[in-house]
DNA sequence: GCTTACGATCTGCTGCTGCGTACGGTATGT
DNA sequence: ACATACCGTACGCAGCAGCAGATCGTAAGC
């Protein structure tokens, strides 16, 4: 049979790690580090209403995301502003300058994407895309 | 434009880490530790002449595999046999009943994959695992 | 007002990893 | 024989992850 293949958690996970170690120049390019270049890029998506919806949405122990949060919110790429509504919680949103530098770093991860990429046939690449996409949100 | 999707290194990397999860059971299931079964797997491919190769071909700290393959050789699952031509090295391989093991716990892990991949349209599927394994072997 | 619950923060603990170092046993070249 | 290099092993250290507990401010129900 054909199906000498490695198992598929080790080649997804593996290719993952090379992923990710890809990125890291560009991040570091950047000056935004991996959690924070992922807090960014959640609250790209919306804003959120509290430190621990943020944390369940990105993965995160709550108490991890607090020192990238100060940073973020240092470098005023964040607003943390107590809601006036319920002053316990932070309402978080980007700043234009944090969306800047999310969309640049953004345009930069999916260019070397793009030269990863780049060997793949074009209907090939599509169905991977598309299945990829698919199991991430998938029924695990 | 309808590029509107995560970077791929976070999809990859997350449902890396979810199948792996997913096989934690099943090498608990069969008493194999995560390693133990990075080990065996190596080693159903091909024997090896030093630790230090398989660690290298593993991706693992040459002194990381040390425990794991006491316990394997402990529970007669590899053979770690002095080269007698130069018996600074310990030849490595699966002992019948180390192959045994490795195959049940491949069977099991593959049929997980199985259902996984069960709503996969039968091409989609297919061209997913090619591209997937070009990438994993890939110019990276 | 009092109790209970919740959000954010800080601290400490633990387990895993990567990395470097050191040491003894062994080959190899001169 | 001797110097050098390599293998396997053990040990310690630093960094980072998840997890639990304690604190403080605040909200909501009774």
């Amino acid at each position: 049979m054909a199906d000498d293949r490695p198992d598929l958690a080790a080649m997804v996970a593996r290719l993952g790690r090379t992923l990710v170690a890809a990125e890291r120049p560009i991040l570091a390019a950047h000056d935004v580090s991996m959690w924070g270049y992922v807090v960014l890029t959640a609250l790209a998506d919306e804003p959120m209403r509290t430190q621990a919806a943020l944390a369940r949405a990105i993965g995160a122990d709550k108490t991890r995301i607090i020192a990238d949060l100060d940073e973020l919110q240092e470098r005023g790429l964040i607003e943390r502003e107590p809601d006036p509504a319920d002053r316990r919680v932070r309402l978080l949103r980007l700043t234009p300058a944090g969306r800047r530098v999310h969309t640049a770093v953004r345009r930069a991860i999916r260019a070397e994407e793009e030269r990863l990429l780049a060997d793949l046939p074009a209907a090939d690449r599509r169905v991977f895309l598309r299945v990829l996409q698919r199991l991430d949100q998938g029924p695990l």
